[in-house]
DNA sequence: TTAATAGTTTAGAATAATTCTAAACAATAC
DNA sequence: GTATTGTTTAGAATTATTCTAAACTATTAA
């Protein structure tokens, strides 16, 4: 067996990113579940536990470079941590605040009526909806 | 005249905190001129430059406290930097990504249909609009 | 009014998240 | 093969923010 097939390998050369060792172990932990929240720390400690050494600057690097070429989308929220989401296409966010956790909300459940027009000169880049929510 | 008036004092009185000479000095620049969405480290500059002496960290423990007390909002967007929007009731924002400057969309502007029910035992304590804009 | 005590505030020092850059590595050209 | 060029990694540096011990203020007791 000459050319293994490696499902990681290609996602990263589709984007132009080198397969290196580091990447190929980040970017199956990103990808192997379903849809995902990710936090570069915890990503991290992941990868630690699974017995790969790869610096946390790593994680950061490859994160930045995976939204770069489009892969991750990144969430701003009301904490101090970032956000990358597995899901890339257009949606909406739970942010519960006592868990610092995500829940998407599929784009088509709302629907928002009178955005305003932008500042001339300008464009609409993206909208978010961020709701937050607390225990009762 | 022996009970000289200070709207600053009064404001900070009014929420349980000591009017000390810097709290007068961060409360009287940021509530002097409308509506205003704050930068800690834009802040901090500005009360250098008027020539008062205050600490960077004491701009951000008053921030904190006046976001704590309710006189200001903090809103998280696709910034490193933390605003402080002295707008505190109910309303939404453009983010320009160019230069790094929040809009207010009033409140009434855009309607909202459809809003999913938050998962059980838990309830909504916020819902925040960000749309994003750059320019053409 | 003054001294002791308790509570609050300030800001230098510490921390946490993230980015930068120089060394290590890989690909390509010769 | 070796030289050259470009890319990647991760330790060090930076930035935004928070923590905590010292300074200050208010309150109480004498």
């Amino acid at each position: 067996m000459k050319h293994k097939k490696n499902k990681y390998v290609d996602i990263l050369k589709e984007v132009n990113l080198r397969p290196t060792r580091q990447r190929v172990v980040l970017v199956s932990n990103i990808f192997n579940s379903g849809n995902r929240h990710l936090k570069a720390e915890k990503l991290h400690e992941e990868v630690l536990f699974s017995g790969e050494k790869v610096s946390l600057a790593t994680v950061y690097n490859t994160l930045n470079n995976l939204t770069n070429a489009g892969l991750l989308r990144q969430v701003k929220v009301n904490s101090n941590q970032n956000y990358f989401d597995t899901n890339t296409s257009a949606h909406h966010h739970f942010f519960d605040e006592v868990n610092h956790s995500l829940i998407d909300i599929p784009h088509d459940k709302i629907k928002l009526k009178g955005i305003p027009k932008p500042p001339i000169n300008k464009k609409i880049s993206d909208v978010e909806i961020i709701i937050s929510i607390k225990n009762k």
